[in-house]
DNA sequence: CACTTGACCTGTCCGC
DNA sequence: TGCGGACAGGTCAAGT
């Protein structure tokens, strides 16, 4: 689900809600989700107090007061979703929103010291949660190849397209996706970019000259600011820690508006298949070459 | 090694 | 209304 805007709007919400709270009691389902042994989450988990809440590409990391942390991935559809005392008080705006939880999609429950409590949830169970040393976790597979973080103020244009070289012979958007290359793309940044900076996703990197990844750069960094500004991009499954919606898809130029005038030139924006993945242009400001 | 495809799951939507 | 198939904001493991 989240790329990652979402990932670093949880994260924010998050971190303001559960920073300083200590976690009383922890449920799971299965050993897939959470392969930790119960050992461990005695020891390790429960007791512990909520230190940071912090991200890598579209990883969250929940850091506990035992130097143990918890480790999440979201993939596909997963939801981190905070439930305190007055969430769900009679005529708050917020209300209808949100359901009661546990629901049948919950994976993960931790309760604090307050009586709050975090539910994660994921419908198509992709996701996972594993407590882990915090010291080990720059050690995981996923961290040690992951690229660098588009939003980084140290990263640059240049660095940015020479990040591409070791894919220089598949398309433009494969490429974006591919979480060594640069961290947390996904599927709708990378149709939103694609049309800022008018490429076509099909383009083969080899082809895109210094003028393109500039573009490519800039406009990647400028859809990521503004997803985050508006708090992410909703489909049925995103919400953000406090069970709401954001609203980038508002905003979106192309994501999911095949058969929608281009807000640019007004050609009919098209649905494509790129990298096995659902891709939309405007076949007029993104040409092939 | 670089690249592509299928698998992992469940729910929803669309055409018959 | 029921059913089959395609598809969904992501990564891995396998295959060529």
């Amino acid at each position: 689900m989240p790329e990652l805007p979402e990932v670093e709007t949880v994260r924010r919400g998050l971190a303001g809600l559960i920073i300083g709270k200590t976690i009383v009691s922890e449920w799971h389902d299965t050993a897939k989700g959470f392969p930790n042994t119960l050992a461990d989450v005695d020891r390790f988990l429960k007791g512990a107090t909520v230190t940071a809440v912090r991200r890598r590409a579209k990883v969250l990391m929940i850091d506990l007061s035992t130097a143990y942390s918890l480790v999440i991935h979201l993939k596909m559809t997963g939801q981190l979703v905070f439930v305190g005392e007055t969430r769900f008080g009679a005529g708050h705006p917020n209300e209808s929103l949100v359901h009661d939880l546990p629901d049948n999609s919950t994976r993960v429950t931790l309760t604090f010291d307050d009586g709050s409590q975090l539910f994660f949830n994921d419908q198509r169970k992709f996701g996972w949660m594993r407590l882990m040393p915090t010291i080990e976790i720059p050690n995981i597979d996923f961290m040690r190849k992951v690229g660098p973080e588009p939003l980084d103020s140290e990263f640059r244009a240049e660095a940015f397209a020479a990040r591409f070289a070791r894919r220089s012979r598949t398309s433009i958007k494969a490429a974006l996706l591919d979480q060594s290359v640069v961290a947390g793309v996904g599927n709708i940044y990378a149709d939103e970019s694609l049309w800022g900076a008018k490429v076509h996703p099909r383009r083969l990197v080899a082809t895109l000259s210094e003028q393109d990844f500039f573009a490519l750069y800039t406009e990647l960094r400028a859809v990521m600011n503004l997803a985050i500004e508006k708090g992410g991009s909703s489909n049925h499954t995103y919400v953000n820690a406090e069970g709401k919606k954001g609203s980038y898809m508002d905003f979106a130029r192309v994501f999911r508006r095949e058969g929608l005038p281009c807000p640019r030139c007004g050609t009919t924006i098209e649905k494509l298949r790129v990298a096995g993945r659902g891709t939309h242009i405007c076949p007029h400001c993104q040409q092939l070459l």
